[in-house]
DNA sequence: TTGTACGCGTTATCAT
DNA sequence: ATGATAACGCGTACAA
């Protein structure tokens, strides 16, 4: 088959329409008829329909979704919103955001929303929400009101993945239960003999500070913390976890065991306890919390908790796209999830911990 | 200001026209002109222009980007297909992406390209294609002949990026110079006293496939490969690398030395050797090909070939959004930049290993 | 200074 | 069985 593939002209920009077919000889409206096979009721003979898909086929014609859109079809677009795609942990979201969606039949597209309270930005990230069927939230987005209100003035549906356990999100929100899952890491560790626990997490709304609530009352509980120094607030990034770890280390007597808000915090610690000549586990055991991809591959590799993420992900999306939808109706759900402690080589009983201390 | 905010209607769907806001009485091509401020030629009243303009903002009017688009202005939507956002150096490109295509207020959308001959998916990418000014293919798509095909036909401007040397392509290409990198790699190396130093590399095209013909290259150069062991082909994860460890060790002699084709197959060399309970660099030196940003915070830190992202990302962005873009007169441009040495602690002088092996 | 009319590419509802 | 025609929301040349 050495034919000519695909149609004629080449780069003169405009694009075949349906005109351009009907050109040789029918209506414009017989050849959408056709080329979508409208139902039943409305017949076309079989010869005009071979000649128009010929036709079509020839002139390489393909549909202009835009146009379709205009006429309200879906645009089958998926709007995720993410404060920062750098984050490890959301960008593994977003992947498994764009995995479910696909499933779907809906592409994704990348809101940017990095600074924090700028107002244009929100308006970009409106513009962009017109054109989508769905918006996902990831993280949680209290702090741009303006943002908040734009979104749920339009006629997408919004969802809020991982906005933590606060009440008052005027969308449905799904979640992971953050209080099991620092309440399941600090049975591990006490199970294990640990006592000294320090805490390192990032200064944030959402599941971050719902973690820190659940360190500090289970601390409570068990006779409060020994230290100020037990407890690091940093920003959520490898590096900060790294110098986190030069601090806890200055506590007197020092921590046996350290739960992290998130692996990217914990691994930071790992190569922190690394530089400083800090066996883990053996003089350190180091929790952390989400279980990404990395942290089953870390040297030592990393007993943390794990989340949820196809589940919450494939929830949010039905959400999105109209599947367990909302009706609009009353106060909007929240959908909670549960995580699950992945015990790995980071932990270790903390008589070991004495003993090389 | 306790007005009520964002116009009247919420739910009724139908969103806010110009026809809305001109049924105050005037017409909506003024409406039009208002709001988009057209140039001076064409001069307004003021006080139609705040009565306009007031009724807009109570009504809570926004443009409809697919009436703009449809009108042929651009829907500033940059595709971005990839074949495996799981892959942690793309999703890592994907991240440059989105932030590079904001500074030119651009949002990206994400197409998947993840079974590789599927010729359904070429058309759902293709359909994407239509909504977007510009798209970006990461990594190699040349086994995909009918999507390279439908998008270069299309009327946004494709460029590709990280698709190796070959010379084929129908668009423009940016990448890196994959020789340049293996044999600076290979030459630290080989300055440390290497000479028995293996390769781990995924079976691909593009980059993958020119830094296994680098290394080949260069090893023959310096006397050919001690045994076929030295030559491990599997896929681009974590799990791969850490499982190709073990196959390296059972070489008569051992390498030194393993050069991998890709950073997330250096660190799982690094987990393997950690449960095998290889020393690294003691026993055993490592050297990876990206820098992607969980190789300076590894345990021990990875020495790599640091890719320049920021460089090829911008290049491709402007391509793609018309800057330096390419006329479609002959051959298309192929770019590369340099890539540079990282050195870090994954390795050391050879005659360590001598010793301890 | 402002209003009318047309077209972008589709789909849907009329007539023929 | 098929052709005309009206939207969809917007920008703009043209008329008033």
């Amino acid at each position: 088959m050495s034919q000519v593939m695909g149609g004629g002209r080449r780069r003169p920009g405009r694009a075949v329409t349906m005109n351009d077919v009907a050109a040789a000889g029918v209506a414009q409206s017989t050849v959408s008829r056709i080329l979508n096979d409208t139902p039943a009721p409305i017949p076309v003979s079989p010869e005009t329909r071979e000649r128009v898909l010929k036709i079509a086929r020839e002139l390489g014609y393909r549909p202009h979704p835009i146009a379709r859109a205009l006429r309200g079809a879906p645009t089958m677009l998926l709007g995720a919103i993410v404060r920062d795609i750098t984050d490890p942990f959301f960008a593994g979201a977003v992947e498994a955001l764009v995995l479910e969606a696909k499933a779907h039949g809906y592409s994704v597209v990348l809101g940017h929303a990095r600074a924090a309270e700028d107002e244009a930005l929100a308006l970009t990230a409106v513009l962009e929400a017109r054109q989508c069927d769905g918006i996902v939230l990831l993280g949680d987005f209290r702090a741009e009101q303006r943002l908040v209100e734009d979104l749920s003035s339009g006629h997408a549906h919004v969802v809020g993945l991982w906005h933590g356990t606060s009440r008052d999100h005027p969308f449905p929100t799904v979640g992971v239960d953050n209080r099991a899952g620092v309440r399941a890491a600090l049975a591990h560790l006490r199970g294990l003999g640990h006592e000294r626990i320090a805490f390192v997490g990032a200064e944030s709304l959402g599941d971050q500070h719902d973690r820190l609530a659940a360190y500090q009352e289970s601390m409570d509980e068990h006779g409060g913390m020994p230290s100020s120094c037990f407890l690091q607030r940093v920003s959520n990034t490898i590096e900060a976890g790294s110098g986190a770890l030069a601090l806890l280390l200055e506590a007197e007597p020092r921590p046996t065991a350290v739960l992290a808000a998130t692996d990217a915090l914990a691994l930071g610690l790992l190569h922190g306890a690394y530089q400083l000549g800090v066996r883990v586990p053996d003089e350190l055991s180091v929790v952390g919390f989400d279980d990404i991809p990395w942290s089953s591959a870390s040297v030592p590799p990393l007993t943390t908790v794990k989340m949820p993420i196809a589940e919450i992900i494939a929830t949010g999306v039905a959400l999105c796209v109209g599947e367990g939808a909302w009706d609009g109706e009353g106060a909007p759900p929240q959908q909670v999830f549960q995580p699950q402690l992945i015990e790995r080589l980071s932990t270790a009983r903390a008589e070991q911990a004495a003993l090389s201390g």
